[in-house]
DNA sequence: CCAAAAGTGTTATGCTTACACCCATGC
DNA sequence: GCATGGGTGTAAGCATAACACTTTTGG
């Protein structure tokens, strides 16, 4: 269970265990909502396997950091961002995810805000060619398990947005109603009555006006913010029992 | 990137990596409903580290298996049980969890019904050298990290019963009602209604009479069954929009 | 004045909750 | 016959879902 490097020569490339051991990786799904529609970032592989299609960001954790840091280390090394809404999402591990060997994957999950989204450029890395957003509903063919991942991370966002009021991190820190409309729509996939929308995400007192309006070609709308306690607040009713 | 064994002498442990690598285990969180109390089986450990302290039951994975195949059969080397109900809990990964170096863990959460917990037999292993089931609310320190994962499964259980009707998986195949609803109070922690409860119940159709009674001290109680479409329908009514 | 999006209330229905008494059995 | 747990119904309040018109602005 040690985990010592080799003895004879420090060189490097030599770390030696008594046991085969995995590589793990963590792997990032990011949301954006640019555009009116759902947003999914990735990245054209530059190398193999898989070389030149489309995969999420991700990499290879370092030993001193936890998964959490592994995954916002990553986030920041590849787009620049840092300090948005995170959670692990699952981990994927069959055994022949990965051609090279065995791979254990630690998938995240990111709500990227419309002003994080703007503000995120990619350091094209080592590894990628190419990175861009893509329509959720229009993916291309994916590297790896990573059309699991992002159906799984679909799932999660749909979980999300149908049980929590958390849609509004998807959008500019003030937002009108009508947009925040537009995110559960397109999420959800379905049409949404306005009027029902309306009560009921304001009935449950995680928004409140800015004062301010969004001028545009018709009549200004207000804009509104989430409240302090709008993020811990993943309030849900109970159906059982 | 490659996974090659040490080229010098074919000698057992010898797995020689260009980066260091974490190992990855697997940790199980077996729930029984036992003695109308919430049970938990935990091992004992018989060395270093953390000897003699109680632990969850769980070990490393191989390299040809996934992580539910590493937990299936974990949990059929140590207990025997197999077929059960299991799913992924939560990946813990902090630098510091184990004190013998970089270990990754997989949660998983099993719940077993009580004839599932009865002809459980615990092989003691090499490194365990007593099992026995714990009182989720009493119990003794823990190894590792494993109080956070019973923490965050209790989470999960506690959801799962606000939100589905898997309750009866913790039961045995025939039950009553009052049983069943022992199990929710002991779950949530809280008293329920009778009426409601059964109201409620009832009313999902996932349970059947089986026309068989539990004979007892006094009334005898009609006894009930899942019906085949219960496990898979994990329904639950939105909250938004 | 026309087009386009913003904004607003009411009603019917069904679910949730609170609550108390009789029933069947063993001893 | 009494102690014990099994079994049952109703009414009030609340959330949901369906539905259409007026308001405000820009061009």
């Amino acid at each position: 269970m040690s985990s010592l490097m080799s003895n004879e020569q420090r060189q490097p490339s030599a770390y030696t265990y008594e046991y085969p051991r995995p590589s793990v990786t963590v792997d990032m799904v990011l949301y954006a909502f640019l555009g009116d529609q759902l947003q999914v970032l990735l990245i054209q592989r530059g190398g193999e396997p898989f070389k030149d299609q489309w995969a999420l960001p991700g990499g290879f954790i370092n030993m001193e950091e936890s998964l959490e840091e592994a995954a916002r280390r990553e986030l920041e090394e590849e787009t620049g961002v840092r300090d948005v809404y995170l959670e692990q999402l699952y981990t994927f591990g069959a055994p022949d995810r990965d051609p090279r060997g065995r791979v254990i994957t630690v998938a995240y999950f990111v709500l990227l805000s419309a002003e994080e989204a703007a503000q995120l450029q990619v350091r094209s890395g080592d590894d990628a060619h190419d990175a861009r957003w893509w329509n959720m509903y229009d993916l291309p063919k994916l590297a790896f398990d990573h059309d699991r991942i992002l159906e799984y991370a679909l799932q999660r966002l749909r979980w999300k947005l149908e049980w929590t009021a958390l849609g509004f991190l998807l959008l500019p820190r003030e937002f009108t109603l009508s947009e925040l409309q537009s995110v559960y729509e397109t999420v959800l996939h379905e049409p949404l009555d306005k009027r029902n929308f309306r009560r009921k995400i304001l009935s449950t007192g995680v928004l409140e006006e800015t004062g301010n309006k969004r001028e545009g070609d018709h009549r200004p709308a207000k804009l509104y913010r989430f409240t302090a306690k709008a993020i811990e607040l993943e309030q849900a009713r109970r159906r059982f029992p």
